[in-house]
DNA sequence: CGAAATCCTGACCAATTGGTCAAGATTGCC
DNA sequence: GGCAATCTTGACCAATTGGTCAGGATTTCG
């Protein structure tokens, strides 16, 4: 399988990793600003319809200068994914054997919702790496994120076994928040144009959050957890 | 905005427009050919990454044959869109003012299902033409599909009006069914990943569909419909 | 049969794209 | 200041791609 982070190509000298020039201050905000510019040109267009000219456009430079931070295309893309993928599994910290099921599953949800309401495309390129066949990041699928799942999913079956939530599929369970929460990133055109608005603002994020919190709990035998009322 | 397809209806003189030429019994086979070869290529590499040459060879036929039918990609694309679009709504009859509530919610989600199962590319190339940001249906969207859905919360509002489910959002209830249920076609590869399997089969779907039911009922306050027992 | 309509296809082309390069500009450090 | 490392960029290139076309093959039908 293909890394992230490309293998030294046929650079004779400096054994610095391929496809990253040395770390300046210029070096990181450059790779920055472009990193920031090609994950909004990948989520709206996908791999092959991104061109590296207009990537670099939006990051305000010469397609020269990009190709001098990020040697390829494919580079450039696997640093954008490399960086989605750490962001990918924050909020589930609550989900643990001591925890209370609904707070721990409304905090996950809306962690959730949050980051389809405020990284759209860094989810809507994770949806375009998979539907694509996740070639790139078939590894960390089986790998690392099989093994998060498989640890919360022991998780849920505890609090099951306890007798604390109703009896469902766990793993099926996690890919139907998955599956609730991302939506609103990956198909905000469709939302939009069903509901007539403009787009989805605050609001609207929190209705989604309640729905898909409620759903999720339901569906799970648990009461909302209890709150600080005013 | 660009029609998906070209006025089949009434086009009496002999004219060869773009994209469409004479119905014929070879030109039908050969459309439908085609139509299947891109439906997969378009669902693999998006509307960019696929090219007429792969869509062709997927066909089993030279480049400018398909050009002969279609005119352009772009006429492709459009005509399987146009395909998708006849398929989506379908399953939904179900749901209506007279219907019992959890019967017809089980009937449309498991009709989903069965279409992610059976026509997991339709419901690929759709998601990627509105990641990518609809920009060929947007009418549809605004339009058509629109409509359905205020219609369909329109019933879904009167079974809640008469205490006969409990009370939801109801056009994020309509995008949590999509959402769930397209899950397993968008992302299949994720699915398969996480769970350690080659693909998802058909007790697996069956699993998906029990699982999925079990929540949205769940979450309208709903018992599972009553159902002939062996 | 014969000719008109339809279908097929190898060869070709213009435009786009990812990527290179050499030369110059800037920065950091002694 | 001076020098090396880092950065910037316009010009350029080879490969790919969507699409065209002329002419031949096949089918349809009076």
């Amino acid at each position: 399988m293909t890394e992230l982070r490309e293998p030294a190509g046929g650079d004779p000298d400096a054994g610095a990793e391929a496809g990253s020039r040395a770390d300046t201050p210029v070096g990181r905000q450059m790779r920055g600003r472009i990193l920031a510019a090609a994950e909004a040109v990948f989520a709206e267009r996908g791999f092959d319809g991104a061109t590296t000219a207009a990537i670099a456009r939006a990051a305000g430079l010469p397609k020269a200068n990009l190709h001098y931070y990020f040697g390829t295309k494919e580079a450039l893309y696997g640093a954008v994914l490399a960086d989605i993928l750490e962001l990918w599994l924050a909020g589930a910290d609550g989900i643990q054997p001591g925890a209370d099921p609904a707070a721990a599953l409304e905090a996950y949800i809306r962690e959730k919702v949050y980051w389809s309401r405020t990284r759209p495309n860094a989810s809507r390129v994770f949806a375009g790496e998979v539907q694509g066949g996740a070639r790139r990041i078939g590894d960390y699928l089986q790998g690392h994120l099989r093994d998060w799942v498989e640890g919360k999913a022991a998780v849920l079956e505890g609090w099951m076994a306890e007798g604390r939530m109703a009896r469902v599929d766990a793993r099926h369970l996690i890919f139907s928040i998955w599956a609730l929460t991302q939506h609103y990133a990956d198909f905000a055109p469709q939302v939009t144009a069903v509901l007539g608005r403009e787009r989805l603002d605050g609001p609207e994020f929190e209705r989604i959050a309640r729905h898909v919190t409620a759903l999720v709990l339901a569906g799970c035998g648990l009461a909302p957890p209890a709150r600080a009322k005013p």
